[in-house]
DNA sequence: ATTAAAATTCAAAAAATTATCACATGGTTT
DNA sequence: AAACCATGTGATAATTTTTTGAATTTTAAT
């Protein structure tokens, strides 16, 4: 899984160090902006999965940074304000904040509303995908999670399943094995492209004999392919 | 649809003409509250099928209405904001609101998310009046707060029973430790996800050997389902 | 038939994920 | 105050999946 990474605008250097300190040792990528200006061209660089905006900010203040980045992304922003009471909640949310945390803040606290944000947003992000394939024999249902061959539920690992889902769902195409490492694995997967082999070998084992209508086939010095027959 | 009452909270005078007359001319019955505590008190005198709820209103503002309303009944609630650029629904949702619609409104749309959201309303309502959910052996009430196995009723603390029972109302399908915090544990909530594990381990020493028509499933790499069969 | 490239297979190591435990916490009841 | 319960945490054990490296087989072309 690739690091998440985040962008820390904020004017304030002891704050910035200790967050980012702190952040990094829980396994996050963070970059750090010192005012608002900086701040956006950051975010269009660096393309953070999370924005931490502080409210008062030279050059720009975060209201207005709020504003240009939701005009082009919907990535989650936590702000940081210093003024408690005064605080409005309906009117961050209503630039499409995410949340808030109020200085000075426990770094702990931070870190368990960055991780809430970003749950937040996966879980919102992947919930509505009802994509079921079926041919002959086989169904795949990602919601589900689930393999039925022949009416049968059968037990298969994730990368099998994910592999499997996509080669169906793309049947007749085929993917070279990067191919395949790039789209089922993900771009940033570094690793020897026999596993895909490995993977098409036990996936075989269960497709065996289940259906004559399809298969997965090997297209010689190219691939493979979920052939119809 | 025969005498569906509707009660319409909103401060400006055009837009309650233009509504009222709209929805009548539509076979509805529609009063009008024209701030928050006479909609709250026409609420209790009318007992309406459906509120539209503005947001900004005098006295008491609609957030506030919506929340007394929701204590005392789940009738419908439809929130009519003026904001409309960067609302957040899930504000909203949080107080139980059912839709929106944002100003200025075409009352032909207003009109058809009336019939919608009445139309949830009923199916939902018709379709299990009580809360329940029933399997083999298993029978999970919200409403009494109450897990029966075999016919016994089994004492079990108030997040085992959301989670079982959120996980049975949606058999089958899988849910991330993520999502399920999300809707079990609400979207604010701050922790960690192995929290999910041990609710599902002390649900499953109460199941275990309840059925062998359903179970506590993990789904390896992904979360867990209430799988079937 | 020979050869080199490509694909398959296997088993063991490595990595990732889940299960479980004992304890901490905070709120309630006795 | 003590005992209790529900809930959450962090650490460790157990399990499962994934990857790797090498041996083996298949393929296409000469």
């Amino acid at each position: 899984m690739m690091d998440t990474k985040i962008l820390l605008i904020d004017d304030d250097a002891n704050i910035c160090d200790l967050v980012k300190i702190y952040l990094e040792n829980e396994g996050y990528e963070v970059k750090v902006a010192s005012d608002g200006s900086e701040g956006l061209s950051f975010f269009k660089m660096y393309e953070p999965d999370l924005i931490l905006l502080d409210i008062m900010l030279p050059k720009k203040d975060g209201w207005q940074v709020c504003r240009e980045i939701r005009e082009q992304s919907s990535k989650p922003i936590i702000m940081i304000t210093a003024k408690s009471e005064v605080f409005d909640k309906v009117l961050g949310l209503e630039l499409g904040a995410d949340d808030f945390i109020v200085k000075p803040f426990n770094v702990k606290e931070l870190s368990a509303r960055v991780k809430a944000v970003l749950r937040r947003y996966n879980a919102h992000a992947s919930q509505n995908d009802d994509d079921v394939i079926k041919f002959e024999n086989i169904e795949i249902s990602l919601q589900k999670y689930e393999l039925k061959l022949a009416g049968k539920s059968v037990d298969v690992p994730p990368k099998e399943l994910e592999l499997l889902y996509f080669l169906a769902s793309n049947s007749d195409h085929v993917f070279t094995r990067d191919q395949l490492l790039d789209k089922v694995w993900g771009f940033d997967y570094l690793g020897d492209s026999r596993t895909v082999d490995v993977h098409v070998k036990r996936l075989r084992e269960k497709l065996d004999g289940v259906s004559d209508k399809w298969m997965l086939q090997t297209v010689w010095g190219v691939g493979y392919k979920f052939k119809l027959v």
